[in-house]
RNA sequence: GGCGACGUAGCUCAGUUGGUGAGAGCGCCCGACUCAUAAUCGGGAGGUCGACAGUUCGAAUCUGUCCGUCGCUACCA
């Protein structure tokens, strides 16, 4: 457990804007990021949580291509989807940005220019094709020919959608410019790569040295060194992405994506500094010494953050290196691995047009594919909504807030002279919230949240135990004990559910007062207690089978 | 092909460094209750832990082989 004050940085994998998220994201990185991040607030850390959309590669220009459009355009469209998911599932960044800032190319470039200086950069020459029509470089994506393999006619230069082999666009038979139709031929260019041999021991030794690690992560990443790690080509032959800092290579290069995006965790750090009106005020994070950092991303993207990035990190010196990866596996719909661009599953915007947030964000948070991956499907979300969430927590409240405000007087009634029992209670909330707490801070949230609802069962419990409905009638001084114990535990419950339930917890704070850090608040007594309104609506599977395009919520 | 992961009750999943009779939630069956969104609570049935062969006093947990599923394979990030 961190010391309360720790700063802890968030850093959660940039979304790609080539095209809409989907539920498989939200619950490998956002939503996992955004509990973890509302826990170690309220335990007093002092939390940075960083991200923002990626919007350079070849895959966008590909898109803008298709399309007719800009690689701007492309990438405003889908900024702007991102940010109206992150706003309608209350994700609470403290800096949501873009890999297209003026800051952000800035850091790229001194981190560019300093890897240069010592050594870890270095320039190369290799035969690329080239389209001599359009007078430029082609990227292996934009090849096409036949498929050395298959036949298939038209392979990508990169891989076979047909036998979904990869290729390298040399093997294509017959290859062509997909720009112009031309016979690209190849010319020799010059590109600059990083040398992530230099960093083999130094990062084979420190990946030996992390403890606490998802098994997975580690097994990956260390074969990945193991394997001998290869120095990798850093600028491409483009003409969208962040500009190089010196002009060694002439027209038409850039930084390409997979240099400058880990960068975002930095140059967001730093935008949200400007910001807050400190410039320096990042440096806490970054080089602080007690500082934590914890990287949320989807498993695969491991070795960018266990490999590439802490290899950056080292190079340049004097920064954190991640103090954890917690890298989910995959979250797959119905057997398939979720994909927007195939179909598979639902997108974040489709999901929440079908579930209320907090409704949402429950079912994934208790089906993260923390160990591996973890089916779901639309009706295994309203499972989990209306057996679960409704049934357990949702009905806790209705049925405490109810009976309070029927049999006290509509108020917080005194504690009274509570039993050994009822102690005992709340003793079991105190408890589950200090493990909570724990497994949180372990990134261990689908237990957390089983916590949670373990306690609300327990409250439950205690009211069929004590039946104050029955008491009410023959002892109301009793009654007004047990139901103000029982309010005093939904007053504590509910602050583990605080970090997972965002909009159902704002109201629980109007009706119960605030939540300001991780304990069983103070409960006012003689506080209002209003009649109820559910704070969950259950959900009507058949309703929304049938209204919900039937193969999105495969 | 290479690398990695997975295969545990009907369903979705947990099971630290191998060790008291293999777990949870949901579903199902029985019972209690009726304050509460027909919600809650208690009890129960249900698994040769993919297959086979090993190591061990002892393996779901280690080793090997096989079957099945999936991901990655570095110009997708």
């Amino acid at each position: 457990m961190a010391e309360p004050g720790t700063p802890i940085l968030v850093a959660v994998a940039w979304p790609y804007a080539s095209g809409s998220r989907h539920l498989g994201h939200l619950a490998g990185a956002y939503l996992p990021a955004d509990v973890f991040a509302r826990y170690q607030r309220l335990a007093g850390n002092r939390v940075l949580m960083v991200s923002g959309s990626d919007v350079h590669g070849t895959p966008i220009t590909v898109r803008a291509d298709a399309e007719g459009v800009t690689p701007a355009d492309i990438v405003d469209r889908y900024h702007a989807e991102f940010l109206d998911a992150w706003e309608r599932l209350a994700i609470s960044w403290d800096c949501y940005t873009s890999t297209g800032t003026d800051n952000h190319a800035a850091v790229t470039q001194d981190i560019f220019l300093r890897l240069l200086e010592k050594g870890h950069i270095d320039k190369r020459t290799s035969e690329q094709f080239y389209d001599a029509e359009a007078d430029r470089f082609l990227p292996d994506r934009y090849i096409g020919g036949t498929c050395p393999h298959c036949g298939y006619l038209e392979a990508r230069g990169d891989q076979c959608e047909d036998c979904g082999r990869t290729l390298d666009p040399g093997e294509l038979v017959d290859p062509r410019s997909k720009i112009t139709g031309a016979t690209p031929e190849l010319r020799a260019t010059e590109h600059f790569y990083l040398r992530l041999s230099d960093f083999t021991e130094s990062l084979g030794a420190w990946l030996d040295g992390r403890e606490g690690w998802r098994r997975h992560v580690l097994n990956f990443s260390k074969g990945w060194v193991e394997e001998g790690l290869q120095d990798r080509a850093i600028t491409r032959d483009l003409d969208w992405g962040v500009a190089l800092p010196v002009d060694d290579l002439g027209e038409g290069k850039k930084i390409y994506v997979w240099f400058e995006a880990v960068i975002g965790y930095l140059s967001a750090a730093k935008e949200w500094a400007q910001r807050s009106g400190d410039p320096e005020a990042w440096r806490e994070w970054w080089e602080g010494d007690d500082a934590r950092s914890v990287y949320f991303i989807g498993k695969d993207n491991i070795p960018f953050h266990t490999i590439i990035w802490p290899a950056m990190l080292t190079g340049y010196g004097g920064l954190n290196l991640p103090t954890d990866v917690p890298a989910n596996q995959y979250l797959t719909f119905k057997g398939g691995k979720a994909s927007a661009s195939r179909g598979v599953g639902l997108t974040i915007g489709e999901g929440l047009d079908l579930f209320e947030p907090d409704a949402l964000r429950y079912a994934l948070a208790a089906s993260l594919p923390e160990q591996s991956d973890t089916d779901i499907s639309v009706e295994e979300i309203a499972r989990r909504v209306n057996e679960e969430l409704v049934a357990t927590w949702g009905n806790l409240v209705n049925r405490v807030l109810s009976m309070v405000n029927a049999r006290c007087e509509g108020a917080v009634p005194e504690p009274g002279d509570r039993t050994a029992d009822d102690v005992a209670l709340l003793d079991g909330v105190d408890a589950a919230l200090v493990t909570a707490g724990d497994q949180i801070d372990r990134v261990e949230l689908r237990a957390a949240l089983r916590t949670a609802m373990d306690a609300a069962a327990a409250v439950n419990a205690y009211l069929n135990a004590t039946e104050p409905w029955k008491l009410a009638k023959t002892d109301l001084d009793r009654a007004r004990v047990v139901l103000g114990t029982a309010l005093d535990a939904v007053n504590g419950v509910r602050v583990a559910f605080g970090p997972y339930l965002p909009y159902s917890s704002a109201v629980l704070a109007e009706a119960l007062g605030p939540v300001d850090a991780w304990r069983r608040p103070d409960l006012a007594v003689g506080r209002p207690v209003e009649k109820p309104t559910p704070l969950f609506a259950k959900v009507d599977v058949e309703a929304l089978l049938a209204e919900g395009d039937g193969d999105a919520g495969a």
